[in-house]
DNA sequence: GCTGGCACTCCCGGCCGGAGAGTGCCAACG
DNA sequence: CGTTGGCACTCTCCGGCCGGGAGTGCCAGC
C-alpha cells in the first residue's frame, strides 16, 4: 500500500510527532538517518502521504501531523519489537514477586504498576465472577429483617448481597437457610447457582416455612437480574491529566473514567473487535478522540480471565504501551494462576 | 475586628470574585444593593483591607482578590444561613430514601451525591472497622496453604485477610481453627480481637497441633500489626478538573485523591483541629494550595462514626459546600443508624 | 468623614512588521 | 524519470506599539 520510502517517512514523522507534540517540517524529517532523501523529496512524499490520509496539516506553511489513519499504519505496520527497558522489566519482575495477599489488593496495585511504567493512565478490570466456582456461602443476619449472603470464591475474591426479608428471623433460621444454600452452590460456579431454582435446594412449592421463605429471598438476590459487576481499578489519573493540554479534554475523560461499568464495555468492545489498540475515534467514544487506548487479556488457567488497559493521549508511546501492557497481563495472569 | 463596612465590602468582594473568578474593582462592590457608600469610600476601605492582609491586588491598578485569610474571614463571619435549595434537598431526600443494599455501594454513591450536590469532588470516608462489632468469622482455605478469613461485621461491611499457613492444612482443620476464632470474637470489636493471645482462644503454649497453627497464624493476620484501611470514595473528579484552569493543577490534585490513605488522614487532620472548613494552605498540604476542603463528620448509633467532605477551588461556593456536606454528613450518619 | 474629581498606572486587545518555518513548484541534473 | 536545489510564497508566532478601559490613590470641598 504505502512504497518503502514513504513507510520510512510516515514512522519519522510520527515518532517525532509522539516526542515533541508539534508539527513535523520536511527538514526534521531529511535529518532523521533513516532517511536519505533531500528535503524536496520528502516534500512530495508527505504531499501525497497527506492526500491519502496519514498525515494533516493544521493549516498552509505549519508541518505535519498524523492522522487516526497515520498512527494506524505505523501502530499496524511499523511497531518495533517492543522490548521493555530492563529497569521497567525488573519494576515488573519484582513487583508480582512480592504481591501477596487479597486480590483486589493486587488488582488496584496492578493498576499503579502499570500506570507507573507507561506515565499513562491504567485500567485493570477484574476477573468475572461469574465463572469462578463457590468455595463457600454464608448468610448472616445483620438486622431481624436484613441478612447478608457472603459467597467465597475459589480465585479469592468475595461477593455479598444483603438480602431483605419479608418476615423477621431469627439467626438460627438465617444460618440453617444459609447451610441449605452452602451445600447446593459449594463447588458451582456463580452462573450455575445464579440458575437455580427452590425446588433445586428442597423447597417445597407453596411452602410457608420461614427457612424456605429465607432461601426464596437469598436465591432471588443471587439470581441474575442484577449483572454481576466486574471490579475495575483505575490508576494514574494524574499522569493521564499531565499529558494533556486543556483542562476541558480532562474533565471530559475523568467522566468517562468516572463510569466504570462504561470503562468496562469499553474495553471489551476494543477487544471483541479483535484490536489492541484503538485510536481516537475507534475508540467509539466522541469524548475520547484525543485518546487512544491498549488493551489485553490476561489468562488465568488457561482462560481469558480479565481485561487490562492503558488509557493516554493519541500522540502516546505505542511501543512502550503495548510492550507493558502485554508484559503486565501476562506476568498477571500467572500469578493469579498460582492462586 | 472588622468594622460593619468592611466586613460588607469585604462579603461584597469575595462573593463577586467566586462567581466570577475576577479581581474585583471598587465600582462593583458600590453598585452591590447591601453597600450605600461611594465607590471613592470603598477604595479606602478596601485599601485597608488590604493592608491587613484580606485582599490582594495582582497588580497596581487592577481589582482585589481575597487571600486566604479573606475567604477565613468570609467563611467564619459572614456566612449566611446557607438554605440548600428545595431541588437539591429533594435530591438528597429522594437519595437516600431509595438507598439500599451494600453499605460499600451506598458510600460509593454518596460520594457520587455529594459531587453532583457542589460540583466539586467528593470524598466519603467509610466507618472505621475497628469500633464495629464481630458479627461472624468464618475461615475458607482457597488451596492447601492459603486461607481465607472472611470477618462479618455489625455494620454489613466485611474484612477479608489472606493467611499464608507454614503447613498445609485440609479444609476440616481450617473451618475447625475458624470455629475456634468465632467462638471468641463474635461480639466483640475488631479492636479487642485485634489484642487477642493465642491463649485467649485455648491454644497451649508450644502446642504443635496443625489446629493450633491455623489459628495462631490468622490471629497473627487479624493483629494490628498492619493498618486496618479505612474505605476511602472519591467521586467527581471530573468537576473538579472544570473548576480550575491549569491543567498542571489539576494533575497535581489528581495525585494526592489518588493516594487514599494520604486524603484520610488529610480529612482527619482538619477535623482534628476542629475545623470544617480548610482553606489554601490550611489544609497542610502544599499541593492543595488553590484547594479547600470541606468536611463533616456523620454519626452512625450516636458515635462520630466517619467523614465526608468536598474538594474544591479555593473560590468555591462555601455556602452550598458547607449544607451540602452537613446535610449529607447528617442523612448518611441517620441512614446508617437504621442499619 | 464622605464624596466627586482628577491624574496616574497598568493590563488587555488589536495592529503591525519582521523572522522563521514550512510548503509547492519548477528547472536542472544524473 | 526520479531526485534535488532553488525560489517565491504563505502563514504563524512573537515582540513592540498604541489606545481604551478599568481601577487606584490622593486631594480638596462639602
Amino acid at each position: 500500500m504505502l512504497d518503502e520510502r514513504k513507510a520510512t517517512i510516515l514512522r519519522a514523522v510520527v515518532t517525532e510527532y509522539i516526542e515533541t507534540a508539534q508539527p513535523v517540517g520536511s527538514s526534521h524529517v531529511a535529518a532523521s538517518p533513516d532517511v536519505n532523501v533531500s528535503s524536496a523529496t520528502i516534500r512530495n512524499a508527505m504531499a501525497s502521504l497527506e492526500s491519502e490520509g496519514y498525515l494533516h496539516q493544521p493549516h498552509t506553511s505549519a508541518g505535519r501531523v498524523p492522522t487516526e489513519k497515520g498512527y494506524r499504519f505505523f501502530v499496524d505496520q511499523l511497531g518495533g519489537p517492543g522490548r521493555l527497558g530492563a529497569s521497567e522489566t525488573q519494576q515488573v519482575r519484582s513487583f508480582f514477586a512480592r504481591a501477596h495477599g487479597e486480590i483486589e489488593q493486587m488488582l488496584a496495585d496492578t493498576s499503579r504498576l502499570l500506570s507507573n511504567l507507561t506515565r499513562y493512565a491504567a485500567v485493570v478490570v477484574g476477573p468475572p465472577h461469574e465463572v469462578a466456582t463457590v468455595r463457600s456461602v454464608q448468610l448472616v443476619g445483620l438486622t431481624q429483617r436484613v441478612a447478608l449472603a457472603v459467597i467465597v470464591l475459589s480465585n479469592g475474591a468475595i461477593e455479598k448481597h444483603t438480602i431483605e426479608l419479608d418476615h423477621e428471623a431469627d439467626e438460627l433460621v438465617v444460618s440453617a437457610a444459609g447451610a441449605r444454600l452452602a451445600a447446593a452452590a459449594v463447588g458451582r460456579t456463580l452462573a450455575e447457582v445464579g440458575s437455580f431454582t427452590p425446588q433445586h435446594l428442597g423447597v417445597a412449592p407453596g411452602s410457608e416455612a420461614t427457612v424456605d421463605r429465607v432461601v426464596i429471598a437469598a436465591l432471588a438476590v443471587l439470581r441474575g437480574d442484577h449483572r454481576h459487576e466486574e471490579q475495575v481499578f483505575i490508576g494514574g489519573t494524574s499522569d493521564m491529566a499531565a499529558a494533556f493540554d486543556a483542562v476541558g479534554t480532562v474533565s471530559e475523560i475523568l467522566r468517562i473514567l468516572e463510569q466504570q461499568l462504561l470503562v468496562v464495555d469499553l474495553l471489551a468492545d476494543v477487544l471483541g473487535r479483535g484490536l489492541s489498540v484503538a485510536i481516537g475515534r475507534e475508540t467509539g467514544n466522541e469524548a475520547l478522540a484525543d485518546c487512544s487506548l491498549v488493551v489485553a487479556p490476561y489468562v488465568v488457567d488457561g482462560e481469558a480471565a480479565g481485561t487490562i488497559g492503558v488509557l493516554g493521549p493519541t500522540r502516546m508511546h505505542y511501543d512502550q504501551a503495548l510492550s507493558a501492557v502485554a508484559v503486565v497481563a501476562n506476568r498477571l495472569g500467572r500469578r493469579l494462576s498460582e492462586g
